[in-house]
RNA sequence: GGCCCGGUGGUCAAGCGGUUAAGACACCGCCCUUUCACGGCGGUAUCACGAGUUCAAUUCUCGUCCGGGUCACCA
């Protein structure tokens, strides 16, 4: 036995499986040429960052276009960050955007698929057999030293000026024997396990990234801790062995990992694994005064996902949106492919920016716009409901007792070859009907300033005169036109704006008086329609209650 | 500070030695119009800066500046 054995048979004598039991137990996936395998691994810190989804949906984009699979896994090493329910919101979050990986955890306490456990906390035996194993190479070592002298050794190390770590000469613990491990074992010190790095600072690392091309960087010199105290590994040695035995062909993961991809590619190199291929992507940005930051949970309301459904976006509106970040191709293919899925779009990690875009909710307003105004009445009917279940509980009430209407007023300029785009999520929908209803109704009869008050009144009291709950679309506008003449504007836009001193206006603008004295509002779709959903009296009682303010403020 | 990565209109971005420097959002204007919209057309506005290399540089090289990341028993 070499001393080597003897430490590993000191630290890992409850391990007994090999490498290779492992190597057989979770065998190279069988799929086609070129087909990529990509992991979504978030901690349950307890929300979904919009970020993650962002790396979720480029993850399981890269999968399904290469005929490959998504893996969720769960990254719960720190117990001090883990959040009760924290898985849950993570799936639920994913469920919501319609990104759910097929393979890994599936809930709380269920998974699917043959290379788990894909919770990281169950896979400790997993992670201490290979530490043991690179004991036993002589490439990893127990480190006893305490937080205390971890900070004198770094403050030895900014007094000289030197690179800060655990590293060469600093590593005290680097070539301890084993008859002082065992000395420090029985005394009952805890300890770290640390690889023993042999890495050449004066040598450099490439590595090919997908996004990024070429990078070069030092290669790593830390002697990187491999196992924390509790014998949990921390990230980086949990991203070798896991990847390696999940059989991930391609990480993507955020930019800020690529300055310790060094150390990660050090221990494949240790530990005999091939190299994944790795992406990194920008990270999603939020504009603060003048400058760019990334998303904070807690600066930034919209970096969590649940954000989106709570003010209503409809999902698959957020991942449209997040296409467009993440290939800008992608509006182009939308183009022509107006209704197909967003799956079915070839993505390309290639074409991913190397730079953090900016967060832009107008943007991401516009899509939404756009997308909802091709729905049906029905539809933006039930999933405004869904939403109001949810989050306005009295709107859904009212939306409950009088679908009828509602769906008629969510029929206005929809279901057309040119559907007003007016509505970008579900929150708006009640102040945007709120006319219609009298308990939200807020009035103004604030008139453009080209009207003027003696004019409003004379148009709203002939057009009294003239108004019929029955009439069709083409009557009920030749009677606004006829009401022109008489009281000074035209009917005709274009003769208006050819001699704009000879009329106090156009047909719009009586339209726009009566608009407002109806809706108080200049802008809304098909006034027709809207005064047939009012009813007739209610019309009349309307139009008599502005002529009434206007009348009081003159 | 060391090491990395970036910098094309207000935003997202194509282009990667020779282009009138695409397109989308936003903004402005016009047209269409049976109101409001939808739509159509057009406009403002960009290659961070300075040196090279080259007949030619937004594209290549170097430097400067600016921004971002990272240097944990966090991911």
């Amino acid at each position: 036995m070499t001393d080597n054995e003897k430490i590993a048979e000191l630290l890992f004598s409850d391990i007994n499986k090999t490498p290779n039991d492992y190597e057989k137990m979770y065998p190279e996936r069988n799929l086609k040429e070129g087909a990529r395998v990509t992991r979504f691994a978030p901690s349950p810190t307890g929300f979904l960052h919009l970020g993650g989804l962002f790396g979720a949906t480029v993850d399981k984009l890269t999968a399904k276009s290469t005929g490959g699979i998504f893996i969720l896994r769960i990254e719960d090493t720190d117990k001090k960050r883990e959040i009760d329910g924290g898985i849950n919101a993570i799936i639920e979050g994913l469920k919501a955007f319609d990104t759910m990986p097929t393979e890994g955890v599936m809930g709380e306490n269920e998974e699917i698929g043959d290379y788990g456990p894909y919770v990281q906390s169950k896979r400790k035996d997993i992670y201490r057999c290979y530490a043991k194993d690179l004991v036993i190479k002589g490439l990893a070592y127990p480190c006893f030293c305490t937080p205390q002298e971890l900070d004198e050794i770094r403050e030895k190390q900014e007094a000289e000026g030197v690179n800060k770590g655990y590293y060469q000469k600093w590593a005290k613990c680097r070539d301890l024997t084993y008859a002082e491990i065992k000395a420090n074992i029985d005394l009952g010190k805890s300890y770290v396990l640390r690889l023993k790095s042999f890495g050449d600072e004066t040598k450099k690392c490439f590595f090919d990234d997908i996004i990024r091309g070429k990078i070069e960087m030092p290669e790593n010199v830390q002697d990187v801790v491999i196992l924390k105290t509790d014998g949990i590994p921390p990230y980086a040695f949990a991203h070798c062995v896991d990847d390696h035995l999940m059989r991930t062909t391609h990480i993507i993961r955020g930019d800020e990992w690529i300055a310790s991809t060094p150390v990660h590619l050090q221990l494949f190199k240790a530990c005999g694994f091939k190299a994944p291929k790795y992406a990194h992507t920008a990270a999603v940005m939020k504009e603060e005064n003048g400058g760019k930051r990334k998303l904070s949970k807690r600066k930034d309301p919209e970096a969590a996902v649940t954000y989106f459904s709570e003010v209503g976006y409809p999902s698959e509106c957020v991942i449209e949106y997040l296409m467009t970040l993440a290939n800008s191709n992608f509006e182009d293919w939308r183009k022509t492919n107006k209704t197909a899925s967003s799956e079915d779009f070839q993505f390309n990690l290639k074409k991913m920016s190397v730079s953090g875009a900016l967060f832009d909710l107008v943007k991401l307003n516009d899509i939404s716009k756009n997308m909802i105004s091709v729905m049906t009445a029905d539809e933006v009917y039930e999933r405004t409901l869904n939403w109001a279940n949810e989050y306005d509980k009295s709107y859904a009430k009212i939306l409950i007792s009088d679908e009828a209407n509602a769906k008629r007023m969510m029929n206005l300029d929809r279901e057309t070859k040119n559907p007003r785009k007016d509505i970008a999520k579900w929150s708006e929908v009640l102040d945007y009907f709120s006319y219609f209803y009298n308990d939200y109704y807020k009035r103004d009869y604030t008139l453009p300033e080209n009207i003027k008050k003696e004019d409003a009144i004379a148009i709203l009291k002939e057009y009294l005169k003239v108004y019929s709950e029955n009439d069709e679309k083409d009557i009920w506008f030749n009677k606004i036109k006829d009401l022109c003449e008489g009281l000074g504007f035209t009917p005709n836009v274009k003769e208006y704006k050819q001699n704009p001193e000879a009329f106090k206006g156009h047909v719009g603008d009586v339209s726009t008086v009566i608009r407002i004295a109806v809706t108080s509002r200049t802008n809304t779709p098909d006034l027709c329609t809207i005064m047939k959903i009012l009813g007739g009296q209610e019309v009349i009682n309307r139009i008599n209650d502005a002529i009434k303010n206007y009348k009081e403020e003159n």
